[in-house]
RNA sequence: UGGGCUAUAGCCAAGCGGUAAGGCAACGGACUUUGACUCCGUCAUUUCGCUGGUUCAAAUCCAGCUAGCCCAG
């Protein structure tokens, strides 16, 4: 008997490649699209969970020849992803939901519902692979082989459980090949575009939704330099972020940024473009992929964003959970909230959730 | 109401008789499964505080007016 994969479909067209690829190899599929937003709007404004998302994947099943369901996770995306993000704005951090998402969501909670209902393997669209390493007798998450798409920092998180259990029919796969595929196929969302910016803020304008889903007033407050001088005035905490330049609305002889925001204060501290840069942070909520644990110095590649070049660094354990982070140069702009992610080479080797700055 | 200085786009600012640099901000786009950064493009042709004058030609020279600043009172 063939194994069972349920394959996690948005609608776009890398999951539905995955789909057919999956099926290809011969598993017995079944796609499924996660209901995680209620949009209101018009479906053309948001990237996912539309009305003709979910169309797109159905007609994509049906193409393909595999059994197709929508599951309901609204209540578990508000809580785990919505609520979180607008948690970790009002606290100064700066948030990625796309990580929360993977994690709370697509690795939890539909792992588990794919457990109880007997599937061997959760497949997703992701650009990542894995691996099994028997010298280590781990599995390995590893960078995609299209490196331009990778994605295997937003998967940080992932347990030895849940890759036991995954598979990324498209970390082989280069993105023009995805679309070829699906063209070959005349698949519905061959030529979509791809998805990018926050999934469920509409116009990319983040602050006015925590404003909208909140009914919270986040209150002006005074930009300031590095020696306290007051510079202007800001329009609420929220909407702003570390390295920001644009829509301060303030002039200067050169461009500013903002340095850090002073939750308590309300005030937001900005500076010139060469004061950003810091070498040392610590990062909780940390998780080992290539390793258990490490229990001394190690040298490592590491991303402070998605979008980023690694940067060599030395990492040390703190305690299970907490770790710190030295880069060999000074990283421009480290953020409270973005994940920093630790590379051997190709391999994943864990990662956390950048909570501290050191100088 | 003695003397001096300055008035150029939202902000700062070049320009010194030959047909309005640049920076900041803003706006648009590219990039991007997060926020940012970055890159590209647009941004005074009824115009250089106002009114006249000199000149083939004036933001640039001259006169007057207005406003602001400074120094003396």
């Amino acid at each position: 008997m063939n194994k069972k994969a349920l394959i996690a479909m948005s609608g776009g067209v890398d999951s539905s490649v995955a789909a057919y690829l999956t099926k290809s190899f011969g598993y017995d599929c079944t796609g499924v699209t996660m209901k995680l937003f209620d949009n209101d709007e018009t479906s053309a404004n948001y990237t996912c969970c539309s009305l003709d998302d979910v169309e797109d994947a159905r007609s994509v099943c049906r193409k393909i020849g595999i059994p197709y369901y929508v599951y309901n996770y609204l209540d578990s995306f508000k809580e785990k992803v919505i609520m979180r993000f607008i948690n970790a704005y009002e606290n100064g951090a700066t948030p990625n939901p796309c990580i929360d998402c993977n994690r709370f969501i697509k690795f939890k909670r539909l792992f588990t519902r794919a457990d109880e209902l007997g599937f061997d393997y959760v497949v997703t669209g992701h650009y990542a692979c894995v691996d099994f390493d028997t010298e280590r007798n781990r599995f390995l998450l590893k960078k995609a082989a299209d490196l331009s798409k990778d994605q295997s920092y937003v998967l940080y998180f992932i347990t030895q459980e849940q890759l036991s259990k995954t598979l990324f029919p498209l970390g082989n796969i280069k993105k023009s090949d995805v679309r070829k595929i699906a063209s070959e196929l005349d698949l519905i969302n061959a030529n979509k575009h791809d998805s990018q910016d926050i999934c469920f803020v509409y116009d990319n304008k983040y602050a006015d939704f925590i404003r909208k889903f909140t009914g919270k007033d986040y209150p002006e407050g005074d930009f300031i330099d590095e020696k306290g001088n007051i510079l202007g005035r800001h329009k609420g905490i929220i909407a702003y972020t570390v390295g920001q330049r644009k829509g301060l609305g303030l002039s200067f002889p050169s461009p500013m940024y903002v340095k850090e925001k002073d939750v308590n204060n309300n005030k937001i501290v900005l500076c010139e473009n060469s004061h950003l840069f810091s070498k040392e942070l610590i990062a909780t909520d940390v998780n080992f992929i290539s390793v258990d644990t490490i229990t001394k110095p190690v040298r490592v590649k590491a991303k402070i964003r998605y979008n980023q070049q690694e940067q060599s660094a030395t990492v040390t354990k703190i305690d299970d959970n907490t770790i710190h982070v030295i880069f060999d140069e000074p990283q421009r702009a480290i953020t409270i909230g973005q994940a920093v992610v630790l590379y051997d080479g190709d391999i994943v080797m864990g990662g956390g959730i950048i909570s501290e700055l050191l100088l």
